[in-house]
DNA sequence: AATTCGGGGGC
DNA sequence: GCCCCAGAATT
C-alpha cells in the first residue's frame, strides 16, 4: 500500500541545509534527524489511528480527504469521506455531478467552497488532464482549493514526493520543538522541508499530524508518551503548554436577522418558500429562508412591517388580509456561530393559505429591495418532501426542523 | 498581513 | 465562554 522512492535526495537537501548556521533547529547533527525520522515513524507505525483514508492509495481520494480534513476534525470528515466515495467514486462521476448535490453533499462540514473548488477542480482534471490528478506539488498547487498545505500533503501522501505539509497541528510541533512561541511559517516550512522523510515522505508527514492531533494537544500535551520528547526544547524548559502562543483573533460582529418562513398549507402538501444564496461570499449557493438584518431591540410593530417587505421583497402576497386572518406565529430563536460572525435567527411563521396567486417573484424583481450581495439566485416554493433534497446550512435546517414540529407525526406538544 | 470564509468538540 | 481544528483565497 505505501510505495517507496527512495532516491535519496532529502539527505543531500538536509546535509546541506544543516550546515548553515542561520537555521538553529532542534536538531543539530544529521544523525540526530535520523533517529528523529525513526521515532516518529514508529510512533506512526504502531499508534496512528486507522483512518478511511489511510487504506488507499488513490491520489483522488486522497485529495478528497485532504480538502475535507482542511479546519475540521478529521473524526468529523470521516463520514463525509464514506458517503462521498460512494457517490462521488472517482474524478469522473464528482466531475459529473452538479454543484447542487455537491453542495448538500458537503452539508454540515462548512466552509463550502472548499466543495466548490474541489468541484471546479475536478472538472478541470476530468476535462484536461485526462482524469489524471497532478502528481507533482506544482501541478497539484495549481487546482482551485489545493493550497501550500493540500500540495504538499497530497504530493507526499499519494506520490511519494519528498514536500512539506505544514498544517496547524505540525506548526504546534515545531513551536514546542524549538520553544517558540510565535514561528513564521516559512520557518517551519522550511524545517519541515529538511525533516521529511524522503524514503516515507506521506506517512513523516501524517506522523507530525498524528503526532500533534494526539499527543502534542493544544492543552494538557502528553510529553511522557511522546515519541519525540527528548528533541522537545519546550519540555526542557516546561513551556510546552505555552507553546505557541495563542494568536491574535479578531473580534467577532453580531447579528439579529428576522427570518420569513412562508408556509403554505392549503395543499395536500405544505409548501416552504426559500431562497438559493449568491455563488458568492457566506454560505454560498446554500438554501435558506429569506431574512433581513434587524435591531436587537424590534418592537412588534417594526417586526410586523419587516415580514410584510420580505413577502413583497419575494413575491408573496400578504397584507393586512393576512395580518387578521393567521397572525404571524414567532418561533424559538436561533443562535449560531460563524466564526467571524454571530447570528440571531429570529424566525416567523407565516401562512398563507387560501391566499391566491402565491408565485415568488422571478426576474428582474427576484428579491427585491434585498441589496446586491444578498440577492439571491432562485426563489422558490418548496415541498416539505423536497426541502430535504436542497443544500441547507445547519442553522436553517434547525428553522426547518422547528417550523414543521407541529405537523410532523408523533411531534411532541411540549416541544419547542 | 489581515479578512473572509462553518461548524463543532473539548474544557 | 474560549480555543482550535490535516487552510485557501482575496484584498
Amino acid at each position: 500500500m505505501r510505495r517507496s522512492v527512495g532516491n535519496g535526495d532529502g539527505w543531500r537537501r538536509y546535509d546541506a541545509a544543516m550546515s548553515a548556521p542561520s537555521t538553529p533547529g532542534f536538531v543539530e547533527s544529521p544523525e540526530a534527524v535520523r533517529s528523529f525520522r525513526r521515532r516518529l515513524l514508529g510512533f506512526f507505525d504502531s499508534e496512528a489511528r486507522d483512518l478511511p483514508w489511510r487504506r488507499t492509495s488513490d491520489p483522488y481520494a486522497i485529495w478528497v480527504s485532504e480538502i475535507m480534513a482542511q479546519q475540521t476534525r478529521v473524526e468529523t470528515a470521516v463520514p463525509y469521506y464514506r458517503r462521498w466515495l460512494e457517490r462521488y467514486p472517482d474524478v469522473h462521476a464528482l466531475a459529473a455531478a452538479p454543484i447542487d448535490a455537491v453542495l448538500k453533499s458537503w452539508e454540515g462540514l462548512g466552509y463550502y467552497s472548499r466543495a466548490r473548488n474541489l468541484h471546479r477542480a475536478a472538472r478541470i482534471v476530468a476535462e484536461t488532464l485526462g482524469g489524471r490528478v497532478p502528481d507533482t506539488v506544482d501541478g497539484l498547487r495549481a487546482l482551485p482549493g489545493i493550497g501550500e498545505y493540500a500540495s504538499g500533503a497530497i504530493a507526499s501522501i499519494a506520490f511519494d514526493r519528498p514536500a512539506p505539509a505544514v498544517a496547524g497541528h505540525v506548526r504546534r510541533v515545531f513551536a514546542r520543538l524549538h520553544d517558540d512561541p510565535s514561528p513564521t511559517g516559512s520557518g517551519v516550512r522550511d524545517w519541515a522541508q529538511r525533516v521529511v522523510d524522503p524514503g516515507r515522505p506521506g506517512d513523516f508527514n501524517q506522523a507530525l499530524m498524528e503526532l500533534g492531533a494526539t499527543v502534542c494537544t493544544p492543552r494538557r500535551p502528553d510529553c511522557g508518551s511522546c515519541p519525540v520528547a527528548d528533541f522537545c526544547r519546550a519540555r526542557m524548559a516546561g513551556t510546552a503548554e505555552v507553546r505557541p502562543a495563542p494568536k491574535a483573533r479578531t473580534k467577532v460582529k453580531s447579528e439579529v436577522r428576522l427570518v420569513a418562513v412562508f408556509i403554505d398549507d392549503s395543499a395536500d402538501e405544505r409548501h416552504l418558500l426559500m431562497r438559493r444564496r449568491p455563488d458568492e461570499g457566506l454560505l454560498a449557493g446554500m438554501w435558506e429562508f429569506p431574512s433581513r438584518v434587524a435591531a436587537a431591540r424590534v418592537g412588534k410593530r417594526a417586526t410586523m412591517e419587516a415580514l410584510d417587505d420580505l413577502a413583497r421583497a419575494h413575491g408573496v402576497p400578504v397584507g393586512k388580509a393576512l395580518a387578521e386572518r393567521a397572525p404571524p406565529r414567532p418561533l424559538e430563536p436561533v443562535l449560531h456561530k460563524f466564526s467571524h460572525l454571530h447570528v440571531e435567527y429570529r424566525p416567523w411563521v407565516v401562512s398563507t393559505a387560501g391566499l391566491d396567486g402565491s408565485e415568488p417573484a422571478q426576474g428582474p424583481d427576484l428579491a427585491a429591495g434585498s441589496t446586491r450581495a444578498e440577492r439571491p439566485t432562485l426563489v422558490r416554493w418548496i415541498s416539505a418532501t423536497a426541502v430535504e433534497e436542497l443544500a441547507l446550512p445547519v442553522a436553517q435546517q434547525r428553522i426547518v426542523t422547528s417550523a414543521l414540529r407541529p405537523f410532523t407525526a408523533g411531534a411532541d406538544p411540549r416541544a419547542g
